[in-house]
RNA sequence: GGGGGAAUUCCCGAGUGGCCAAAGGGGACAGACUGUAAAUCUGCUGGCAAUGCCUUCGAUGGUUCGAAUCCAUCUUCCCCCA
């Protein structure tokens, strides 16, 4: 079985230019292929969890893999997808956040002599000449034709920017570019970058007389065909600053049952006859898929030692017991202490459990607030210098907590 | 360039001088039920030293005892005409 049809199998592939030609090409590691990221935050999310793990999987079949940073067509701002402009950024926010993502995009790709590189389109697309680059790739687009494109379609109802309708363009010579320059012979991307995409195979057809290829991948949705990767709007974020291991550990261990199958295929590295196996899987059996996909994507993302912890951490709070080291901790000193005591609210908001005081009010007045497993009713509750010193733990509803030592 | 309309709390959206920290819905959060799931029901949803006080209805300034609401200027967006 080749690359290709593991990547079917898995249902990662969404749309592509060539069937026939880009089988054999991935499948006898013949591609030369890039995705593009835009770098819009400081931190990859799990959004690009998948496009990274697509690039490991080719390069492993032999393919080599360009991951392109973004450092120029996030001057413009990608409309795809979207129904709102986005905020611009400054050139110095942009190389900040570059600098990140390549740092953590090393952890999943090797970017070994020869096997893989890593290129900023900031290189040549902030010295374009714009009159220049009207005249040699201006005249292959047909307006008629990209406003057609479903991309740029939705943004025609609320208004589309001049600024932002030239994002295909600039794609489009990102593409050109690299397969001139570094001989890039196909693109990846999500399935709402197609029309991007082809946007660079049919200028490179046009400029260049040559065939290139396009193939996008499955966009991870969950059962309500919602983006996966987010909560409450926030995305779930593969820096351990931004979205601890242990927070990143239940994102995915608390899945609906109807997307972890899907989940695993997916994002996972599991052999796909064990996933055979698990396909079967029903009911509460689920929750054993839930911990191994859970268990699998932590490790990738910050190695299986924090993984382990997430776990073991997770078993210990949600299985009774509730002495396990690994669960974060604050320490406090004599300074944080009132009258040699620390407050519940106060302890709740530093913890981070709780936003604020009212918040934390709210919590415990609705029997949400557990210490030590006995549940809080008095929003004045105070522990003692001695209590502390033992180490109490904090849980907020059934999944948030923290441990308070004093020190 | 001309004309018309809009901006409200996490989102959608009511509110057109005091009864407005601002209806309703969605989402989020908590409780019950469960399998750390879904569905359902209940509560809750600006902050604080909390029967009160402070900050918030695009921005700034003004009118008024009192402004989300009225006026002026500005910003952004949408629609129509060119």
């Amino acid at each position: 079985m080749g690359i290709y049809e593991e990547l079917i199998e898995r249902g990662l592939i969404a749309q592509v230019t060539n069937e026939e030609e880009i089988k054999n090409m991935i499948n006898n590691g013949k591609a030369v292929f890039y995705i593009g990221f835009d770098c819009t935050a400081d931190s990859l999310t799990a959004g690009h969890f998948m496009a990274l793990t697509l690039m490991k999987r080719l390069q492993m079949a032999g393919n080599k893999p360009i991951a392109l940073i973004g450092g120029g067509t996030t001057m413009i701002g990608d409309p795809s997808g979207r129904t709102d402009m986005r905020k611009m950024l400054t050139r110095e926010d942009i190389e900040h956040n570059a600098e990140c993502f390549k740092r953590q995009m090393e952890r999943f790709i090797d970017f070994g002599e020869g096997k893989a590189r890593m290129i900023n389109n900031a290189d040549w697309l902030l010295n374009l000449n714009y009159v220049d680059l009207l005249r040699e790739v201006g005249a292959c687009f047909s307006v008629n034709n990209m406003l057609r494109a479903e991309c740029y379609k939705q943004r025609m109802e609320k208004g589309l920017s001049f600024l932002e309708f030239n994002y295909m363009i600039m794609q489009s010579y990102d593409f050109y570019y690299l397969f001139q320059h570094y001989d890039c012979n196909m693109q990846f991307g999500g399935d709402d970058q197609w029309s991007n995409m082809l946007g660079g195979t049919e200028l490179i057809r046009r400029k260049l007389g040559k065939d290139a290829h396009a193939m996008t991948i499955t966009l991870l949705t969950d059962s309500q065909g919602k983006k996966m990767g987010k909560t409450a709007g926030n995305a779930v974020w593969l820096d351990a600053n931004k979205t601890s291991p242990y927070d990143f550990y239940q994102y995915w261990r608390n899945v609906d049952d109807a997307d972890v199958m899907k989940c695993i295929r997916m994002l996972t590295f599991l052999p796909l006859e064990q996933i055979r196996e698990m396909e079967g899987w029903e009911g509460s059996r689920l929750n054993q898929a839930k911990e191994i996909l859970a268990f699998e994507l932590t490790a990738m993302v910050h190695g299986e030692e924090e993984a382990r912890k997430a776990e073991t951490a997770a078993k210990a709070l949600f299985g009774g017991g509730a002495g396990s080291a690994d669960i974060p901790t604050l320490e406090l000193g004599e300074a944080d202490l009132v009258d040699g005591a620390a407050d519940i609210m106060t302890l709740l908001v530093k913890t981070g459990l709780c936003p604020s005081k009212s918040d934390a009010r709210r919590n415990i007045q609705q029997g949400g607030v557990t210490a030590n497993d006995e549940k809080i009713t008095d929003i004045a509750k105070i522990f003692p210098a001695e209590e502390l010193k033992a180490g109490v733990i904090l849980k907020r509803g059934k999944k948030s907590f923290y441990k308070v030592v004093l020190k």
